[in-house]
RNA sequence: GCCUGGGUGGUGGAACCGGUAGACACAAGGGACUUAAAAUCCCUUGGUGCUUAGCACCGUGCGGGUUCGAUUCCCGCCCCAGGCACCA
């Protein structure tokens, strides 16, 4: 259906081009002149924005700047509606703040390394380099058919040697500082693309790129350290009101910070002790056993020598085996094996098993959890499975005064017999979760410590502090901060990515590439692997290469850098993409850092723009800039669906943006995508919806040029003359819609009701032309309607305004125009209308001179007659009046 | 489970520091122009009812509350989308 039905609906402005073979539709030469045909008007004027270099900006004091970004895309190949409308959006704000006066930086460029590039070419028979510059060519050409405003002289791809190293530069300095290092750590594989991810770039345990599941692997990686800014960059989050508050609280919950104690557990062989975190150090009289991780150090230690030595060695193994997205996402089975070691209960003094249990996790905390059954759930659980003592330490505050109860806990297994002594166990007492006086599950909630020494009687929140002090008196606990956050893992097993300037010599051991070597060029000459792996470890050209510090023979590294590293920081490098000094000139970054305006999907609410705020904090303390945060306000705009879906080639939903500036022209598609929705929220694509952008198009292309003799006769309105009925409606219509559509861009980017405005703005005008007063005035306030129209529809669809605009005779482009002013004079009106309800019901309109009191409005609605059959026979008991506006009479 | 959004006509959406619910558009129906089609223009369009030039009642996920007045504020639910998820 696509292509044919396209050309056929949609083209109308084929038909001058057909008819001249045809020869029967142009019998109105004058009628077919006044078409909008944006086709060869959006090519022009492109041409013309191009050629003038209009969109080309430096840095000017005397003007105040305003750095506007869109989120740079991969090159994948051709330009999605996702793109569009990212690209739409900023434009419109890019295009209203230079005629609002500002020094407008907007920039494109290419974020053009990446693991499609490899994949292509290896099945094409082709090089990424290749793949990746033909895209980016094909995708630039796309951009300019859109009409997009960028400073073009700026354009970098990530890939090029002349950017990408001034990242290996960063990566040296960073190793100086300690911010780049490397260790050897479980790591996450996905074994389709033969690489390690970051956390970040696991979703439910899957690879964010193919969906594969991840694996844990063992291996060196080079790692940033971005958790030597966790602090800073949780606490900006609440100093960046330009930001969505759902981005913000994604961060912060992946930061994830909790404050607690680090306690110490010592054993009962009398050999050291074991660490753990815990938030809840009030419960910790009831902590009653210890869990620690399958990869716990000390867990071969534990249970050497011990009867279940080797069952608990076969245990770790197979917990080891399983995958990561089956281990973290819940689906196990909450499983433990008893080491055969006990630890000591600092407070009780009593003997707790230590357990190693399938859910407790290596990464977080120390690796080791205190298990309190009573107040934790997932510890009530265990306890039961395995038959330990649960012992209820808190109790809710409020409750009622406690009785004793006799404890039933068998602990067999864990060697703990019952007796006299055995703590009470798994019983209820008042206010607690349970049925018939047993507990059924944990109270996890603070209250009111009770069974706990000298801290029973304290409320939970004073109990944690004063019970951490007391056993750091004896040096067994501390307060202390963990967070989730973990350092970002950049190596990675892939060709098509900055290499990482490091060799690694027998002798030496590691020794960073010196500045003067770099860039550490990515060899272009490789045969890539058919299964997908590196070629770099075979390339013996690249890896073979002396040692900077000893001058033997040593071996480059042969990872790459993650791509998110060239996304870090390459808005700062739009401010001086030309320097070939330095990475960044700390002049130009100064006058255009941070960027004032962000805009793109959401999806990176916490890869990228994450990364980018660490980037930017590493980068100044290393003295190349002086902002703290790269994104001063930040839209994330919705997906583009179709159909109830986003666009997918495996759903079949997918719009091509080419056919569609084919059919309709590049205005026409930008219109759609911001009318048929705010940015925020999803917008649904709609063939007819687009069919009625391209209408509203027509009818101010035709508005224009039915009228252009009169328009241009006319002059503009320059006040003075008193106006009356229609004509006077329309001037004022014409302020309020100015003022409309600068306050509706400026304040908070909705585009959609701007449009919705001047369509109103259009209709009027249209409806007073029909009228045909016979009044001297009409096409001068006509005229300025029009204008008006023009000037403030620009930024959304420019190039029909600037053809619109040069046909109404004027010279100057609309991008060097002024916004306009609305006149306050002219918002005023003579007569109002106001509302009447009864009871707070609509009953009654009114129409009243603007200047009228509250005293007489009450009065003329009293009288009112429609008012008057809801009043009659009943006692008013209160007139409310809202000047100006409405009247309520209760009765 | 926790955290964020969000539930408004046939559809996209508007109004939201409480004050005319449904702007603007799409779709649908009717009409004008035309030999015809396209294009264009005009009218109707939340639901129900009636004594049908009009009027009344109901209506913003559900149930309460505050208020002269609630789509908007408060309390309690339900549903949808997204994020995090054994985090100690």
């Amino acid at each position: 259906m696509f292509p044919r039905e396209m050309s056929r609906r949609g083209g109308r402005f084929h038909e001058k081009e057909f008819s001249g073979s045809d020869g029967h539709i142009d019998t109105d030469e004058k009628y077919m002149e006044q078409r909008y045909n944006p086709r060869s008007i959006e090519k022009k004027w492109q041409q013309f924005w191009d050629e003038a270099g209009v969109f080309e900006v430096g840095e000017d004091e005397k003007r105040e700047k305003y750095y506007l970004l869109e989120m740079f895309p991969y090159p994948s190949g051709r330009i999605h509606m996702g793109h569009v409308r990212n690209y739409t959006i900023g434009d419109v704000v890019a295009r209203f703040m230079r005629m609002l006066g500002y020094n407008v930086l907007h920039p494109m460029g290419w974020d053009a390394f990446g693991m499609p590039a490899e994949n292509a070419a290896i099945k094409a028979g082709s090089h990424p380099a290749k793949w990746t510059y033909d895209n980016i060519d094909y995708m630039r050409s796309q951009l300019k058919q859109l009409g997009f405003s960028y400073d073009w002289s700026r354009e970098f791809a990530t890939c090029d040697p002349s950017y990408y190293r001034w990242e290996q530069l960063f990566f040296l300095k960073m190793y100086e500082r300690g911010l780049a290092y490397r260790k050897s750590s479980y790591v996450n594989w996905c074994p389709k693309c033969q690489t390690v991810l970051a956390n970040e770039q696991v979703e439910a345990g899957a690879c964010w790129r193919c969906d594969s599941a991840v694996v844990q692997k063992e291996m060196e990686q080079w790692f940033f350290k971005i958790t030597h800014y966790v602090e800073e960059l949780l606490q900006n989050t609440f100093k960046l009101p330009g930001w969505p508050e759902r981005v913000l609280v994604m961060q912060q919950n992946w930061i994830g910070k909790s404050t607690g104690s680090m306690l110490r557990f010592p054993l009962e062989s009398g050999r050291g002790d074991i660490g753990v975190f815990t938030t809840r150090t009030d419960t910790l009289f009831g902590a009653t056993f210890m869990s620690i991780a399958p990869e716990h150090p000390m867990v071969a230690d534990l249970c050497r020598g011990k009867p279940q030595e080797s069952a608990v060695l076969d245990f770790v193994e197979k917990v080891k085996q399983s995958k990561r997205n089956e281990r973290e996402a819940d689906l196990l089975e909450k499983e433990g094996f008893f080491t055969g070691s006990y630890c000591i209960n600092p407070v009780t003094g009593k003997k707790m098993p230590v357990y190693v249990a399938n859910f407790v996790l290596m990464a977080y905390g120390t690796g080791a959890v205190m298990a309190v059954p009573a107040h934790d759930q997932r510890d009530f659980e265990f306890a039961q499975k395995y038959g330990l003592p649960i012992e209820v330490v808190i109790k809710p505050a409020g409750a009622c005064p406690l009785r004793a109860y006799p404890g039933a806990g068998s602990s067999a297994e864990a060697g703990l017999t019952g007796g006299p002594e055995t703590p009470l166990a798994g019983v209820a007492r008042d206010g607690f979760p349970g049925d018939k006086g047993v507990l059924t599950h944990a109270f996890e909630e603070d209250g009111i410590l009770v069974d706990s020494g000298e801290f029973s009687g304290m409320e939970s929140a004073a109990a944690r502090i004063a019970i951490t002090e007391a056993l750091a008196k004896r040096g067994l606990a501390e307060l202390t901060v963990q967070y989730r956050l973990r350092d970002w893992g950049i190596s990675r097993q892939r060709y098509w990515g900055a290499p990482i300037p490091i060799i690694y010599c027998d002798r030496c051991g590691v020794a960073p590439v010196p500045e003067q070597d770099l860039p550490v060029v990515l060899p272009i000459d490789v045969e890539l692997l058919e299964n997908g792996g590196s070629p770099l470890p075979v390339h013996k050209p690249f890896y073979s290469a002396a040692c900077p510090k000893c001058g033997a023979e040593g071996r480059r590294e042969t990872d790459t850098m993650d791509t998110f590293v060239e996304s870090s920081w390459y808005f700062a490098r739009y401010a001086c993409s030309d320097f070939d000094r330095g990475p960044l000139d700390r002049a130009r970054v100064g006058y255009w850092m941070p960027v004032d305006q962000y805009i793109g999907g959401i999806e990176h609410a916490v890869l990228h723009l994450l990364y980018s705020r660490f980037f930017v904090k590493a980068l100044r303390d290393m003295g190349y800039m002086d902002v703290d945060e790269p994104f001063l306000n930040l839209l994330t705009q919705g997906m583009v669906i179709k159909d109830g879906f986003k666009m997918s080639k495996s759903k079949g939903n997918v719009v091509d943006p080419d056919e569609m500036i084919q059919a309709y022209g590049a205005d026409t598609v930008r219109l759609f995508c911001l009318f048929a929705s705010p940015p925020e929220k999803d917008l649904d694509w709609s063939e007819q919806g687009v069919e009625g952008s391209f209408r509203f198009l027509s009818r101010m292309w035709r508005l224009v040029f039915e009228n252009l003799e009169a328009l241009k006769s006319a002059g503009p309105y320059r006040g003075g003359s008193f106006l009356t009925g229609d004509i006077a409606q329309l001037r004022r219509k014409t302020h309020q819609t100015i003022r409309k559509v600068t306050e509706d861009i400026r304040e908070r980017f909705h585009f959609n009701t701007a449009i919705a405005a001047i369509m109103e703005l259009v209709n009027l005008i249209y409806q007073v032309l029909d009228s045909r007063p016979s009044d001297p005035m009409l096409w001068p306030v006509v005229r300025e309607a029009v204008e008006a129209v023009i000037v403030i529809s620009s930024p959304m669809v420019p190039h029909i305004c600037e053809e619109l605009r040069s046909a109404l005779g004027f010279e100057e482009l609309l991008l060097n125009t002024p916004w306009p002013k609305w006149d306050d004079q002219a918002l005023k009106a003579e007569e109002i209308l106001v509302v009447i309800q009864v009871n707070g019901k609509l009953r009654s309109k009114i129409t009243v001179p603007a200047d009228a009191t509250d005293k007489e409005l009450e009065d003329i609605s009293l009288r009112d007659p429609r008012i008057a059959d809801f009043i009659e026979g009943k006692q008013v008991r209160k007139v409310v009046v809202v000047p100006k506006k409405l009247i309520n009479i209760v009765v």
